[in-house]
DNA sequence: GTCTATAAGTAGATAGAC
DNA sequence: GTCTATCTACTTATAGAC
């Protein structure tokens, strides 16, 4: 396959999951993914039978690198050291590849919550990925502290969070941002004195 | 006027908030909500010019709750005694008239986004919402920490964040949610050793 | 694997009668 | 203030040639 031409299915996602976490799935035409790839929307229509089979296309794809780190996660005991290292993989992950899934999901919430068994794939994701935060033996306030730690997290290194936070006055780099919010989230994960670590 | 015809305008705003915050606004259609209001499209157009004037009926009423609490905030010293009371004041917010508003924000952020002067006011309000919590002179830190106060009081008080909540495990009623999260949030708004209260 | 052509439907919006 | 009727533009999706 010429280097050109590749895999019109594969940049056929690329193109429409930038253009869905843009201006979100219902704004999003498919004659307009078309005009980017430049070919015609009945070629789409070869590779993708439904404007749904593309977005649950977009879904698989997205939905790897969060299994893996649940993945790992449920090998790990539920220590509060587990916790630290559940944050610095997901702070690494939301500066790479969970960076696009986010911004997905949160242009997106109406067609994912819909009846779509994709959509339902995804929601479920993102649960798991805040559940394994939670410790359940641990008081309730201990728990919301923990899921605090990964919000932390989440504003600090996700991109467009830590824009919004720099315009509300926050006068940092991404970078110190990043640092300053882990150091808050190393706070907030850790339970009690040593109960579960 | 009787009380059943009263104001179709009024109605229309009502019924429309619910399918936009439900559905989303690129999802909902005039027809549906014409149908819902039992008259027809035309009528729809009598009361308002555009589909976009409907949306920006709708924020006009919306944002007047979250101006009060703005303003009033404005009047008080940034001290660690004003960002727990501030916290008090969401938190009722968040159960009344608020609670539809975040909601609707939530499923449109693609629109709000958009050019659209109406979303550019809910935005700013939502930005300015956050701000009120933030000291400027405090540590990064400390910024992070109030911010993250303000976040517990939202997935402890709002209707739908605290259901997920529920889902993701938490065994916990509303209330004793709404409360262990203000308890969390008093720690996280307090800075320092007395340094600003 | 991509094209042209077109079907079938719905969207937002307007004209003009009542 | 609400109606019927209609317009234009655009949508998803399909049929069939190359």
């Amino acid at each position: 396959m010429s280097p050109r031409q590749a895999d019109t299915r594969q940049r056929a996602l690329d193109v429409a999951l930038e253009l869905f976490a843009e201006q979100g799935y219902e704004k999003t035409s498919l004659r307009e993914i078309a005009e980017r790839l430049d070919v015609t929307k009945a070629a789409l229509y070869y590779h993708f039978a439904s404007k749904e089979a593309l977005l649950a296309g977009i879904i698989d794809s997205l939905v790897e690198p969060v299994d893996e780190l649940v993945a790992w996660s449920q090998t790990q005991p539920r220590t509060t050291e587990f916790r630290l290292e559940y944050l610095r993989r997901l702070a690494e992950l939301l500066q790479g590849p969970l960076s696009r899934w986010i911004s997905f999901v949160q242009q997106n919430q109406p067609v994912l919550r819909d009846h779509t068994e994709a959509g339902q794939k995804m929601q479920s994701r993102l649960l798991l990925l805040c559940a394994r935060i939670i410790e359940p033996e641990a008081a309730l306030q201990d728990q919301l502290r923990s899921l605090l730690g990964l919000l932390a997290v989440y504003l600090g290194n996700l991109a467009p969070a830590s824009a919004m936070l720099r315009s509300l006055g926050f006068e940092a780099t991404p970078e110190e941002l990043a640092v300053a919010a882990m150091d808050v989230a190393r706070e907030l994960v850790r339970i009690g004195p040593d109960q579960w670590s």
